[in-house]
DNA sequence: ATTGAAATCTGTAACGATACAGTTGCGATG
DNA sequence: CATCGCAACTGTATCGTTACAGATTTCAAT
């Protein structure tokens, strides 16, 4: 097949135990560095076998692309950045969040790199840093506004995103959300099926999108069930559990007594459930409450409430998904993605196994 | 000050909008990349008023280095890894550590990289692979075992790495470590005083060093304070929930069963109530229980467990300084260290506000 | 003056990869 | 037989940074 070695192709021997790089390739296969970076690319102006003979020392040797040089010279990064904010909710939403886009990531050259940034101070900087800096190829963010700064700014600069959460700009781009409307619409739905009327919602905090969504899907059940709302807009799901208990156990004292909750967040129900208690009122009698909730804590120590399962680390792998679809330039109607509401049922207290 | 700009610099007018590189600063400033560089790293061959000069532009253009240029120069990738299982604890241990780890890394050059890998398939996988590839400066994994291979590995080759829990193999590293001895023997304390006499233990899995921590401290008091163990070895907290209500449920109703528990995880302790409840025994009165808990979810929820506090956040914010210590040629003896368990207040079911 | 050493500054090469502009060989074309 | 086209391959320059081996200037000591 081979056997001519004639020239000199400005190749010195193999270094030693060190990375193989194109050049190993190179000295090994006899062939210039090009040839074979472009070889391994499969650039239609090498021969079939030589691709096949490089492809196959390549792997041999364990070749790597070292991914310095690979950035230097042509801006790829081959990382996606997860921006998140430090007080990210306490229930964990980052861990599951973390896993859902690592599993993804795994089967790529893409790398995660996580970007905090503290939420109370600037939430533009992290995105200003990652494109000052050429830091990521592409970005996830959470915490979606309706008119969100750092959808324009990415949107603008050509900064491939994903976000977790919609946006109402009028901009087009890949995201993935929970529909919080039919999330709240459907806990309506099990309250008044159990004779509850006054309902409370614990909602989003009103800056976020899915706020509204939140309060759209409750509003509108409550027309179509026949119940009414208990104000209750001092506190949001972004409070202490302390503010939140203490809020709900003045309410749960007050004439105004919900018999019904929509609470927007697994944590926030747990205050809740500590303000009822604390108001000398029983959950599952006096009053009923379905939850969102990322884990099932909830429904393991408290199998009265009624639980919506969001699945977080599904919302990964669909984030990891959406960025990767729009870096590599599919179209983005297909990388966008709305994740249902998973009703579990309640579990038993005792079950047999 | 200034004012000859005579000579040929080999330096081009700066590019653009582009990225400011010390060729742009060389420009501005009239003197050589060379210099500049060397500027900046306050070398001690460059005059004190150039350094001065060099500093005030590229603060003032908002300089900072190009890291694929640094990493291929030098190698130094200015990466931490963040090795973890996929199969991460229930609990969400992940959030608060990234969140840690990110707070210590916001001061410095460094960026998080998350790499997984699947815990049942090959540990050092992940290890292999960021010391053929160079990928990171430093490593921190978590579930550590006595013997780790990981920490062999990483001795052997000089890469900078920290552990979450520690080894019994006489490498002397650093690490971070929750006492989980000190827990166990103090959990007997506080239920040896509420009379309880007969104690299970839900332990770590046995392959992971804080295993033998655990019951040594559980033991070590079970003789101090004259109480006697109930076997329950069939289960540890890497089971699942279901798995461990299961098994304790059958010992709840077996003539077996404990009136004192100490819980290793937080989620552990769940499955543990839901058993107890299943086998219809009283948590608080049957059976009293102390928990490890990494959040305080289950103090509100079940204000009858008796909680330690482990601070995971912490726990990512030593290990970070840990591996940087390290990678800075600290000596190791700085960069160990062990934190207590934090007994918490059981929180009353009513307080004012 | 001559030498030398110290203090400052600088050009070149290299890290590994790729874009680009060739070069080579060879059969087909007129 | 000169020319062209094409397939297959290659050298050079470059990305931004730093190690290294000079350069240049100054000034004190001889």
């Amino acid at each position: 097949m081979d056997g001519k070695t004639k020239n000199k192709p400005a190749t010195t021997p193999p270094p030693d135990g060190a990375r193989p790089t194109l050049k190993t390739i190179a000295f090994m296969t006899g062939l210039g560095i090009t040839t074979v970076s472009r070889a391994l690319k499969d650039a239609p102006d090498i021969g079939a076998e030589t691709k096949e003979r490089v492809r196959l020392v390549a792997k041999q040797i364990g070749y790597q692309p070292n991914r310095a040089g690979v950035r230097l010279r042509t801006g790829k990064t081959n990382v996606i950045s997860l921006v998140l904010t430090l007080e990210e909710e306490i229930m964990g939403i980052t861990s599951p969040m973390v896993v859902g886009i690592t599993e993804i990531l795994a089967g790529t050259q893409y790398h995660l790199v996580v970007t905090p940034y503290s939420s109370t101070k600037d939430p533009l900087g992290p995105i200003r840093y990652i494109l000052d800096t050429g830091a990521a190829d592409g970005v996830i963010i959470s915490r979606t506004e309706p008119h969100d700064p750092r959808v324009t700014l990415m949107t603008e600069r050509h900064l491939p995103f994903a976000t977790h959460g919609r946006t109402e700009m009028g901009i087009v781009h890949p995201f993935h959300d929970f529909d919080n409307e039919r999330f709240a619409y459907e806990a309506v739905r099990r309250l008044t099926e159990r004779g509850k009327r006054r309902l409370v919602l614990l909602e989003p905090p009103p800056n976020l999108t899915f706020h509204s969504h939140m309060r759209t899907g409750f509003e509108r059940a409550l027309r179509d069930f026949g119940a009414e709302a208990v104000s209750f807009h001092h506190v949001n799901i972004d409070h202490s559990l302390v503010a939140i208990r203490d809020a709900f156990e003045q309410l749960m004292r007050s004439v105004d007594a919900p018999d019904g909750i929509v609470s927007g967040s697994g944590s926030g129900a747990i205050a809740l459930i500590a303000g009822i208690e604390a108001a000398g009122k029983k959950l599952g009698e006096d009053v009923d409450m379905v939850s969102k909730v990322p884990s099932d804590f909830l429904r393991w120590l408290r199998p009265e409430v009624m639980t919506m399962y969001e699945d977080i680390r599904v919302a990964g792998r669909e984030l990891a998904r959406a960025v990767i679809g729009r870096i590599e330039g599919k179209p983005t109607e297909t990388l966008q993605s709305l994740s249902q509401p998973e009703f579990q049922r309640p579990m038993s207290k005792s079950r047999k196994f």
